[in-house]
DNA sequence: AACAGTTGCAACCGCACCCTG
DNA sequence: ACAGGGTGCGGTTGCAACTGT
């Protein structure tokens, strides 16, 4: 009811964006921090909506992003939040540093539901599709079989909803995620009051420290968290974006000043 | 090589929630 | 208590890349 649009349509660009749109973006929010994204646009010199500037930072430029398909463990995490959770993306995203909700939802429907399909889980419930097919399915009542954690297979009871293990077939040694990841799947499954939690909606969110107006030079510093610097995630988006991250002038480098931006924007335009 | 079908992902849309005055 | 603005979230869409014929 007369509510106000995010944006003016009129002069907005929507679709993919250009390497130039996202350099301008890291830049603004690098120099100022994230803060109200409505303004974003304007202040950025971007003709975009304050919305899609805001998606197009959390879900692609973020330095603190992984890229790269879900690991094993990950995804198997996935699955075991989803069970308790549901399609509650941002909270199991919260629970995967470095992925963002759109990402897992993405991975989810692309590959994980046809994955549990495939095995007669219904993606929905967890649930086998086909309860005859389950002939040993004598336990009263439904138990969420946690992935190896370590060595140890552990089948555990909660609210009712049956989370299968991960293809029987897979070895754990077969397990090809690193062992950061292992630890991570062993931190959360092994945590009692973290899966409880996570239906109060009031554990700290793991990806808490990337957080609203933090200067990138502050961000630079060591963070308990254990996720990548600054330079980690300067690698990354060199990897990552075809433009060459390093074009986009991060302040927090030394080497790198804005000038350079200037330099490198006629490189890409070669 | 060309075309059609399929897949995967980035981005958009609209609703809901939260915060502030 | 209420209204309005800002932001977050989940569902959906569009399109490029890939695969099969």
């Amino acid at each position: 009811m007369g509510r106000q649009p995010c944006c003016d349509k009129l002069g907005v660009k929507k679709g993919p964006w250009t390497a130039e749109e996202d350099k301008k973006l890291i830049n603004f929010i690098l120099t100022n921090g994230q803060c109200c994204w409505r303004a974003v646009p304007k202040l950025a010199g971007l003709r975009r909506c304050g919305k899609s500037c805001r998606l197009r930072w959390t879900n692609y430029l973020r330095p603190d992003l992984k890229r790269g398909l879900l690991t094993e463990a990950e995804e198997q995490l996935v699955i075991d939040l989803h069970a308790h959770l549901g399609n509650r993306w941002s909270k199991i995203a919260a629970r995967l540093p470095g992925r963002t909700d759109n990402e897992i939802k993405n991975h989810w429907n692309t590959h994980i539901k046809k994955k549990l399909l495939k095995r007669g889980i219904d993606p929905v419930t967890h649930e086998h599709l086909h309860k005859e097919a389950k002939p040993d399915e004598s336990s009263p009542s439904p138990a969420v079989l946690l992935p190896e954690s370590g060595n140890n297979n552990v089948m555990q009871e909660n609210d009712g909803i049956v989370i299968n293990s991960e293809d029987n077939s897979r070895s754990p040694t077969e397990n090809s995620s690193s062992t950061e990841d292992s630890l991570l799947l062993d931190s959360i499954c092994n945590d009692e009051m973290l899966l409880s939690s996570l239906w109060m909606d009031e554990a700290p969110l793991v990806d808490a420290s990337w957080n609203k107006n933090i200067p990138p030079a502050a961000e630079n510093t060591n963070n308990d968290m254990g996720y990548p610097s600054w330079e980690e995630n300067y690698t990354w988006l060199s990897d990552c974006q075809d433009f060459g991250v390093h074009d986009f002038g991060f302040d927090c480098f030394d080497n790198m000043e804005l000038s350079a931006l200037n330099n490198l924007e006629m490189e890409h335009k070669q």
